[in-house]
DNA sequence: TGCACAATCCCTAAAAAAGGGGATATATGA
DNA sequence: TCATATATCCCCTTTTTTAGGGATTGTGCA
């Protein structure tokens, strides 16, 4: 028996879920709010298995929500619900804690079944969603590829990104400790910053 | 039509996908490779819609073989094959520039289901291997919440983590070089590590 | 009240990193 | 052939960070 929360604003769509979860043989509907504030509030003590949390509500929004409550509930598993495909939302409740994605346009079975794959640890997601959310891992290592760093250069930052010290890089790499400071100098002067963290943030966040 | 290469180093698996390929309407295979090295040199000018990549090749690997070739054939999508769900693998595999994922054993059909979607913008993954991507965005916010450190010590973190010098943060927070350097050697201490760089990458990681 | 802990500051010293100046060899392409 | 780029190394200096050793003020808790 698969316990479920339900968190959505319009009556009718809340409702109807409750119906759909409550009429179906192993799922139960424990409780639904109509707001983040009084989910925030008493979830904890509820404790469910699955949360459906509907991303456009009033006040505090779904996201929030989710980052606000996984803390508390960390077995519970959320499932974010909304009417539009919008990168941005599904990016920020994935990382949020969210573990899975459905569209209100989704048909009833499909619901269960997601409800299903994520209490046994899958993420439920379409492949066009799958693919936002993997393109958004890519760019961060786009400008790793870059065309402004040498390869040697590439491996020299990839080294003082991990923390190693010269002196460890030029082992490492069988090299001596001048050519690395000066790899590093020339990767400092290409993308314009002024110390190891600087160059470790830039490579990293765009 | 979609076009399709295959970069495989077993005969029989490689041949056998090549018929299936070619046996299939709307598909065709431009050409198989048994290596990694010929595939980087020759893919370039194929330049085909879908190409998929044995993750476990002699000498240079699939990963490797996809960061190199993502850059150049940019509309190319990559599909990595593995026998095992390893999670390293797949998960480098996507940053590599992989869209997709397939395990061997996977039964001929939903191949060529899993590479028509990839060609139409998805990617094909189980919900399982979902979760685990989703698992490693989901990481980085959980340290950032340590109870091991205190507020204070979240904050000079935070800053150290900007790349910000032990004066630039003493000013942002209105306190002394000396407290920033306490906290820091504290925060050094709780999280055994023993420069600024090893202590982001332990925050950022984990 | 006394103790632990957090946050603040000070001193000394060594290690590491950054900023500047060069140099050499090798390959690549105009 | 000459210019350019890359990778390698060496010298110098200054700044920054790390590593010890302390000390003082609050605050909260037993």
């Amino acid at each position: 028996m698969i316990t479920v929360v339900i968190v959505e604003d319009v009556k009718e769509i809340r409702e109807g879920l409750q119906l759909l979860i409550d009429g179906s043989e192993g799922f139960s509907c424990r409780q639904v709010f109509s707001n983040a504030e009084e989910a925030i509030e008493k979830l904890p003590d509820i404790y469910p298995d699955v949360v459906l949390m509907d991303i456009n509500l009033p006040g505090i929004n779904g996201i929030e929500a989710v980052r606000k409550l996984k803390n508390q509930c960390r077995k519970t598993q959320f499932i974010m619900s909304t009417v539009y495909e919008d990168d941005e939302s599904i990016f920020e409740s994935l990382k949020a804690g969210a573990s899975g994605y459905l569209l209100k346009k989704t048909a009833p079975v499909k619901i269960l079944d997601s409800i299903t794959e994520v209490y046994n640890g899958g993420s439920p997601m379409s492949s066009q969603i799958a693919r936002k959310v993997i393109a958004s891992f890519q760019q961060k290592n786009t400008i790793d590829e870059s065309e402004l760093l040498t390869q040697r250069e590439k491996e020299i930052l990839k080294s003082l990104a991990k923390g190693l010290r010269y002196k460890e890089i030029a082992a490492e790499l069988n090299i001596g400790l001048e050519t690395v400071r000066t790899h590093t100098r020339n990767i400092y002067e290409k993308l314009q910053v002024q110390s190891r963290t600087e160059a470790i943030n830039k490579i990293m966040r765009q």
